[in-house]
DNA sequence: AATCTACAAATTGTATACAATTTGTGCAAA
DNA sequence: TTTGCACAAATTGTATACAATTTGTAGATT
């Protein structure tokens, strides 16, 4: 491919010539593009990444693919050993427990921070979670509203910094909620419950409750999804002590 | 430069032929020069980094300096706008004020999270306090040492993914109390005391104490910090409005 | 058969070349 | 003087070429 800024979904199908507003590098495309599949687990955990191969499969050389590369690497969403290439992370337990506690952590002082959410925030939340309810067997949908809830619920907090390395986080706990809800047995039900249990306190000013839902929220979340992860976890993490 | 792996500190005199465990990209490296260079003022905030004047100067090509870029744009420490470049990202005293409140709270939870601290990571708390105590117009000394001192508090948090972000974020704090130490005056005596404030309560198994003066030392901390940012902010957020 | 070695193929790391855009400059027109 | 434009220079974004290492394999040795 050479370098022609028009072949992302932002171009509209205005004639607008090249309008320097919305040119986006290759390399972010094809981060955005390699991070979905990850997150969706169409590269497998541990799985190498071939650098040729994947470029030409991207239609993408390699210098701006290996930029992508680098970049998920530092969002931990690959790793990487030299002279040998990257890998996909693997999803391990341990990761997911320390995840999630520090992502109730950190949404409990967004809500600290931000205060009780405003009229309009809170119709907000409690719409996205009536839809939340409605959506049945799309998984991608299901958890995308998810993480709207979520975002929504935080979007009061003034420190941005906050937000934003929540919303980083968030991205790490969805690869293991997709693996959850994809293997296992999820019911979005369970989420819709939970998010009424932090709304409700939120509705009577009760900043404390609503910090409790929100540790429950998550600690419920974690109780659901350890066991899959677990069993993820023995399968190749347990090699062979027979003998 | 073409491909020399032996241009790494971590390498030692000893005549290992490509050891092939100490290896590291080049683009480690110079993210690590350029990082160490941004920290320490030697690049101003808000100008532009020209990339191949930068790679000659470092003596490497342009494709590991824009890995290495994007690493630190990631990171904060630069902005990169399409077709544009790289700039040196500007301080601002919303960011500091961010980070600070951040960073005390994310400590706190490690403290919690971790419990007391044992007899010899109190033993090195004191004493890295008290080294810190006798340096005096080394800056960059001083600030190793209270980045180390805060690296030991928070040593005894088993959760090793808040320990990894409180680690990202004191580098960007490193930034502005660097700033700070050398255009302000800045008296390291004053941090002493507040670790002290930290360590005495932790000595007594007070935990609840030792947390609120976590956070009276970043509080005191940002106190004394601020006015020289905001005068720096004012410098520039200020353009001349005189019509 | 199992292990080692030598060599070839594949792959990664880096450098260079090229394409596209941005930025600077000189000159004309108002 | 200021504004606008054309064109050149500089700079960024991407592709390709090359260097160094890793990985795979066939044959020799035990």
């Amino acid at each position: 491919m050479h370098f022609q800024p028009y072949d992302d979904h932002s171009s509209q199908d205005s004639p607008s010539p090249t309008s320097a507003v919305d040119r986006k590098p290759l390399h972010r495309q094809v981060s955005r593009i390699l991070r979905h599949r990850i997150l969706h687990a169409e590269h497998a955990p541990g799985s190498k990444l071939n650098e040729s191969k994947l470029a030409q499969e991207l239609d993408v050389s390699r210098t701006p693919l290996r930029e992508a590369l680098l970049q998920l690497q530092q969002e931990g969403f690959l790793t990487a050993e030299p002279g040998k290439g990257f890998s996909v992370a693997e999803l391990s337990s341990r990761e997911v427990r320390e995840l999630f506690a520090i992502i109730a952590a950190l949404e409990i002082k967004a809500l600290e921070w931000g205060g009780i959410p405003n009229e309009q925030t809170m119709m907000q939340l409690s719409e996205i979670n009536f839809r939340l309810g409605t959506v049945d067997d799309d998984v991608e949908l299901a958890l995308s509203m998810n993480a709207e809830w979520h975002r929504t619920l935080v979007s009061g907090c003034p420190n941005r910094q906050l937000v934003k390395m929540i919303e980083e986080l968030r991205a790490k706990v969805y690869r293991y909620e997709y693996y959850y809800y994809t293997a296992g047995a999820a019911r979005v039900g369970t989420s819709v419950e939970l998010h009424r249990d932090i709304m409700q306190p939120l509705a009577h000013a009760d900043l404390q409750a609503a910090c409790a839902a929100v540790t429950l929220h998550w600690l419920t979340d974690l109780d659901l999804m350890l066991p899959q992860i677990l069993q993820k976890d023995r399968s190749l993490s347990a090699p062979a002590v027979v003998s």
